[in-house]
DNA sequence: GGCTAATCGAGACGGTACGTCCTGTCTTTGC
DNA sequence: GCAAAGACAGGACGTACCGTCTCGATTAGCC
């Protein structure tokens, strides 16, 4: 049996680990993902093609750390969606925010490049959604789930799905660009949801 | 100024074209987008390279035309939404039909491969959307229009916007595969969708 | 037995004919032989390719027609070495204006390509020799027998073979470039070759 | 200012370089100098195009030093003339080497390649004469010095050109192929040689 | 002076090779 | 034993030409 060759992380070098995230997330934002390369983000890390290859399996996730570890401060400093107890304007705040965060150059080119290889690679895709997207949306379904609770829409709706209603258009818009994403967009996006998900 | 070198297309070889279709479609589905190579394609076509280099001018839009010359028959072929009078049972069978397409194997892959690539690629993206996406949204948006004039739906309602609540929804778990793709959510999407948009 | 496809040569256009000449000889000028194709000779030519394939068997062909056409009448405008009655006079006056001509930029380009051509390709070569280099050297013969027959030189030198005795080194060091093509390299060649093949 | 890019040579493999050398050689004898292809060399050799890239600028140059490491030997083994006293017999004795050399199937054609490449490319040539020629023509060169010392030949004659004396319409009859390439057409050039440089 | 057949300019075609870039592996040298 | 450095076998890139082919549009030579 072919033994993994699995590196002593204890030996790692966190210097190299953290040029190579800022090399990667750079060279993804200036030339786009197709053009970014691991013998470009090794050449401007100053580093050694094989110390990237040691530790991860593919481009892929040379960035997908990379935006973890920057964009991850950003997730934990704001642990759970404002609860005002107006739903709707809580909502309508927190899809704003995010219809800002989603047209942030800078943010937009990484995020794009893995959500791209994502939807064609299944692995990536599954660790795209749980490390980055899910806790995300399991905010809303906290928020949501307080709001049943508290009787504001139908007990019978699935959280999950009512999250869907809302950041599934959204996202839609984002992904393929069909019309322009902005605050009003969201706005209509929350009143058209709360009325298919309210107390019959 | 550059001249740019426009093939005259009168003298186009329709063989070589559809040839290198069936092997771009082919190829996409044998290894995935990212292992197909045009150089792959020309040979499987029996082609020369430049003679895709001629005609396209990269690889997702040989795949994009490809698409639409195949899968043009289908989209033609049923103009429009059926029109039973009852909008709920129009709408969930069509969504039901749209899941089952979006989960059909030989389908599936090209069609991620565009629509990565139109996430990344603007360009792309605008011509994926045009030419392979509007045209079944707006199947959907004479249909709801039609509901509209027959006072199903409120009257204020932007068409278009319900349409995105029902497709967006249904993009996100397809695209991201966050949860399965299935009739019942289908099912759920056309409820709150119509509860939401619903005359007051 | 494949019939081979003589085209008629009393409808070949004359004004093409040319046209490739003029295009060829500039072409090698400028770019050198192994920059020159047979695609570029067409577009400055003005004509299509397959004018040249039908009318010539290769590239060196075509080089090798022009300078024919264009060297032609040098050749033929003096049709024999001068006879002053001074041997060793007219041998000097002669070789010198052969090293002109070899140092002549714009002969010196072409001629070498041919010459290269027809080091590596035997029927090239033989061509390159019995229309270009024979005419040539046959004054030389004939002016050498002259001498012979007027107990210049020794009886028993084959003419020919004298005649190698003056060109051999001249070409050598033009070829080969080995030390500098000058008069006063002529003038030695000529009285060492006299003194070689002197009567005894 | 641009950095030519070179490479570490003490990291060189040598199994490539030779395996290279063996690829060159064995194709240009077999296809010849102009359908020998880097492509060819590098899939013989086992080896990637770029590896040959990286150490040659040009195929002549791989075939240049596939020729000095191979035919070194020979050149070195034999490092000067014979010196029987007798010079016209030593000379016959190695002009009629000569001959049989260039005659040699296996030799010939790819030295014929080089020297027709150097008559195009002129850097290419001066290595062709420095390296290979030159070598073997200095030992005339002290031959002949040695014999006019003895009082053998003209002291006033420069050993260089009579040299070029005798290799010259040797070099002649075999590049251009103008006559048969015989021992009797080497031994007439030597005594024709020698009794022109004869002391007075 | 029309008819007709071959040549013409043009350029698309299936191919081959080019020289470059990058992949993922391996080796060397230094820390 | 990890690191920087980079040579290596391999393979795809996009370009340039090859020699063949197919198109109308001349254009010459015979009726």
């Amino acid at each position: 049996m072919a033994e993994t060759r699995t590196p002593d992380s204890t030996r790692r070098s966190e210097r190299s680990r953290r040029a190579i995230y800022d090399a990667a997330l750079s060279l993804v934002g200036e030339a786009g993902y197709g053009r970014t390369t691991i013998e470009g983000i090794a050449a401007r890390a100053g580093v050694g093609k094989q110390t990237i290859y040691r530790w991860w399996p593919s481009k892929a996730e040379v960035l997908l750390e990379a935006f973890l570890e920057r964009g991850g401060q950003a997730a934990e400093s704001d642990p759970a969606l404002p609860d005002t107890g107006d739903l709707e304007a809580d909502l309508k705040q927190v899809l704003r925010a995010t219809v800002d965060e989603l047209t942030d150059p800078g943010f937009e080119i990484p995020y794009r490049a893995l959500a791209a290889e994502g939807v064609i690679n299944a692995d990536l895709g599954a660790q795209f959604v749980r490390k980055l997207l899910e806790p995300g949306l399991q905010l809303y379904v906290d928020r949501l789930r307080a709001a049943r609770d508290a009787g504001a829409i139908d007990p019978d709706v699935d959280p999950r799905v009512a999250v869907e209603l809302l950041v599934g258009p959204l996202a839609h818009r984002w992904l393929l660009r069909t019309l322009p994403l902005t605050h009003a967009y969201a706005d209509s996006l929350v009143e058209y949801a709360l009325r298919g998900i309210a107390p019959r």
